[in-house]
DNA sequence: TTGATATAGTTAGATGCCTAACTATATCAA
DNA sequence: TTGATATAGTTAGGCATCTAACTATATCAA
């Protein structure tokens, strides 16, 4: 690749991580939550009470990330933490009422974030977006986990 | 735009900007960087002296940040600072000798960056991405315009 | 000329993310 | 059974970014 393509790529790709976090803050402050939060929620709200490594895997961040967020959300209310019963050194998350309660606003703010993302595109069809960012995503988590020799897996 | 669609966009740029950065942050570290760093560096190296508030455009961040990074980049003898002549208010950033030299080796980290970025894509084209993301940052860009009754130009 | 307003930059403080280092518990092989 | 190793979670500390509030200088209209 030439430094002209790359450059292209790699600024696109920073505006477009720091603008669409930005917008995603802006969703969740009016929920109350910040950013992160979310797909905790999401994810304990899909699959049911999760371990906090569960949630790190899922959330593809690193434990301590979990442990500061977790926290937050049960002093917030919307989550409860107990020890696993399998495995004392395992803590289990679940969604409280009042977090189930947050889930209706929570789809309506995503929606409307994903609509602002792309309100502004001018030659790109929203599924082929989709579909090339889902292939980057990929295409990221392996570089990514080719990087640290922790995560082979 | 339905729920599963604006939860795939959103996790999708939640991941690509995390393990973008997160690589990005890899390739900086080699060179004694750290990320924000380089998009500075380079706007100065493309433009030559430029104010403060003309890097923060530049880079799409914050004054503060700015500051901060500029603070930092004239400790490692990369930049230097002086006031402008024209306007007692501005501060002009330069490259120094060293932050040159550093030059021919953020474009080779900057290059293996977007390759690694795009290794494992499955069935999309390079330049088909590019384009996409180009479009999608420019939408961004408006989005978080909108947010913002400062930034109306 | 002056007074209101806008702009350049800094400081202070917050957030989410990271790595390194640690404790406690599990697992598995000798 | 024990000893090495792996895993779950936490704590401490660092980074880039943000907003809010501030000082100093510019600009422009009355």
């Amino acid at each position: 690749m030439d430094y002209e393509q790359a450059y292209a790529l790699n600024r696109a790709l920073r505006t477009i991580g720091m603008r669409h976090r930005l917008l995603a803050a802006t969703e969740l402050n009016r929920l109350g939550l910040s950013i992160g939060q979310e797909s905790l929620i999401m994810e304990l709200a899909k699959q049911g009470p999760r371990t906090q490594a569960q949630l790190a895997t899922a959330a593809g961040c690193e434990p301590p990330t979990i442990t500061s967020a977790v926290q937050k959300l049960e002093a917030l209310g919307l989550v409860s933490r107990h020890p696993s019963t399998e495995d004392r050194r395992a803590t289990v998350v679940e969604l409280t009422t009042e977090g189930e309660a947050l889930l209706e606003g929570l789809s309506a703010a995503w929606i409307h974030l994903a609509e602002s993302t792309v309100a502004g595109l001018s030659r790109t069809r929203v599924e082929d977006l989709i579909e090339a960012l889902a292939d980057l995503a990929a295409s990221l988590e392996t570089a990514s986990r080719d990087l640290d020799p922790r995560r082979l897996t």
